[in-house]
DNA sequence: CACCCAGCTCTTGTATACACGGCTTCGGAG
DNA sequence: CTCCGAAGCCGTGTATACAAGAGCTGGGTG
């Protein structure tokens, strides 16, 4: 439920395990988590479900929650299907965007260039997923855009991580500009291959990838 | 969760809907739910929370979970998203399946042969899910064989609806054929592209769609 | 000395009780 | 007659109590 109490307690566990407070493979016991939070156990409980249902955590009968590890394969795998599920957004974008979604990209795609200029991966990062989610408007379909919403959430922590990387930045705004290009021009299988190409783990990326994971297991 | 009460109160509720008991729009009541199922509202909660994350109704706060109604073009949108995973599952299937995937995919395309001459729907409709998921497994993407799973399950009511018309029992087990040899031929493209095909709401299948929507609203 | 079994404890799963917010209905005023 | 508002009721959200299963520990035995 989006209520109050069961919220907070979901966004503080995501962001602790995020913050790497709560580790991969450690138990989340829900009496402790309950007398942490000031809570009792119920709108713990409701949380660690959604969670479950998100994919942070995982849910053994009788056992209790444990943190999911994500080894830096099953990372890969999720950015697999990320890239082509933006790619089909990219492409479906390229043939229905209407004026006002045209706009809104290019707004979108404004604010990352003032911020990548300015050189804060932090505004960066915020401009950056504003630009992915006009994209998503403008496929104008509803299903994908929750669909591709959900999965960019759940990777969130991981493209943090990778936009510290030298240069990265500036690579990402780059290909941006293509991907503009591509969908303003109607282009469709230009903008699902320029997307599919951003969102994909491939060539350096992947060791960066993994170079953020080992910086990531240090405390 | 997949505890007892809890799983059994989420299965008859999901086959209520599915069988058209819980009309799309209808509340779904606590503590009437609870006093059919015989159990207290604990479960009930946990199960109706467990169908929202899995978009079978939806949860407003304060204001209790609704059946969603599922627009035929919400689920045609849904069917797209599909034909892109699976398109995906399909060419990395050909890339990467092992000798045990591929006699596991041609068993399970026996299997839809024999069902499909013997012109049982109900038989051929659980080959087929085998044949499907024969493919998810054979792409070795953990994350892309659970993405499929779900999507393939939220859309089974209709996919059961669909083969019901007349002769698409064929046209799907010769699409199928086609399939299963592009992914043996190691034809990543061809794979995609039939698997894509096969999957997506196009030309007269969309008619079907919408004359199995209007079946259904039938009692 | 190692292994197995039994009892205990701790945690989860379920039930029930309490609190708070929204919806509805009834009454009054314009 | 219609519209607005307040109070009561109904239903969800939260807390707590009870039951049952899983893991652990300690003692006994081979």
């Amino acid at each position: 439920m989006a209520d109050n109490a069961v919220r907070k307690v979901r966004d503080d566990i995501e962001n602790g395990i995020v913050a790497g407070e709560f580790a991969p493979g450690s138990r989340l016991d829900e009496v402790t988590l309950s007398k942490r939070f000031g809570v009792s156990r119920t709108p713990v409980r409701e949380a660690l479900m959604q969670l479950s249902a998100t994919g942070a955590v995982e849910l053994r009968p009788r056992r209790g929650a444990i943190v999911v590890d994500h080894s830096p394969q099953r990372v890969y795998e999720m950015f697999e299907v990320m890239a082509e599920l933006e790619g089909l957004a990219g492409s479906l974008a390229a043939r229905r965007c209407t004026a006002s979604d045209r706009a809104a990209l290019s707004a979108a795609h404004e604010r990352c260039r003032a911020s990548a200029e300015a050189g804060g991966t932090d505004a960066y990062y915020y401009d950056n997923e504003e630009f992915h989610h006009a994209i998503y408007a403008a496929s104008h379909s509803g299903f994908l855009a929750e669909q591709c919403g959900a999965l960019h959430r759940r990777l969130r922590p991981y493209r943090r991580l990778q936009l510290r990387v030298q240069n990265r930045l500036r690579a990402s705004f780059d290909e941006h500009e293509q991907i503009v290009k591509a969908i303003l021009a109607g282009d469709e299988e230009a903008a699902r291959a320029r997307l599919r190409a951003h969102v994909v783990v491939q060539g350096d990326r992947f060791g960066d990838l993994l170079s953020a994971f080992a910086e990531r297991a240090r405390p």
